[in-house]
DNA sequence: TGACAGGTACGATGCAAGTAGAACCTTCCG
DNA sequence: CGGAAGGTTCTACTTGCATCGTACCTGTCA
C-alpha cells in the first residue's frame, strides 16, 4: 500500500503507470535530468526552472511520485525529491539504462 | 524520413513517441500480444477483437506505426501488421524485454 | 459486374489531463 | 513577531486525445 504521501512499494509499481508518467515532456525531462546527476541526488521541485505555475509543477511531481519514479521527503523547509534508482532497477531492470541512453534534449527548452 | 505510410527509419525513432504510444491500454495490449507470439508474426487489425469502432482501431495502429513500434504492409486484400523486433531491439535495447516481463494484466484495469 | 471485407480519412463529440490562480500550511530568518 | 519561500489542495478553464459515424478506397470473389 502506498504511504500517506502516495509512494507505492516496489512491488506495487506498474509499468503502465510508469510509461504514462514518462509520456509527458516535462516529466520526462525531470527524470532524465536526475539521470545525469550522481545517484542519490536530491532536488526540490523549484530547482527545475520550468515556466509553469507551481501548482502545475506540484501536480506533475505527484504523478511521478505515485507512479514510483521519485520519492519526496520532507527536509524541514523544503521537500526534496530523488529518483528511486534502486527500486526501479530492481522492479524494471533496463528501464533506467534505456532512459539514460535517450535523454531529452534540453536545447528546445522549457 | 518516414515513408508514405508513416513508418520512421530506425534512426528516426524517438523514445518519447514510443512511450506515448505505449501509454494507452489498448495499444499496450496489442504490443504485448505480439510479444507472446513467434517473432515475425503478422496480424491484421481486426484480428484483435477489441470492442471499438474500426476507425478507432485504425487510429491506434497509426500511432503505433508512426512511432515505429509496428510495420504495416499491404497483402492484397488486407494489411498485415508485425512488430518491428529487430529495429526496436537495435534502437532501444532492452525495451522489448522490459515489456515482455510486464504483460498487460487482465484484471488491474486502469 | 456487383457485393463485401479490411483499412484509411475526415468531422464532430465527450471526457480526461494539463494548466493556472487563490487559499492555506509549514519552516526559516530578520 | 511578521514575512518570505517551498509545496499542497481546491476549483475552474482549456486543450488534447480517444471515440464514433460516415464516406471512400482497394482487393477478392461469386
Amino acid at each position: 500500500m502506498p504511504d500517506t504521501d502516495g509512494h507505492p512499494d516496489r512491488e506495487e509499481m506498474n509499468l503502465r503507470s510508469i510509461l504514462n508518467a514518462l509520456s509527458d515532456p516535462l516529466r520526462y525531462q525531470v527524470i532524465t535530468a536526475f539521470l545525469w546527476e550522481p545517484e542519490g541526488t536530491e532536488r526540490n521541485c523549484s530547482s527545475f526552472d520550468f515556466d509553469v505555475a507551481k501548482s502545475t509543477l506540484s501536480h506533475h511531481f505527484k504523478i511521478m511520485r505515485e507512479a514510483g519514479l521519485i520519492r519526496q521527503v520532507d527536509r524541514g523547509n523544503s521537500r526534496k525529491a530523488h529518483l528511486r534508482h534502486e527500486d526501479l532497477e530492481a522492479r524494471f531492470p533496463g528501464l533506467l539504462d534505456l532512459l539514460r541512453r535517450n535523454p531529452d534534449l534540453p536545447a528546445h527548452g522549457k
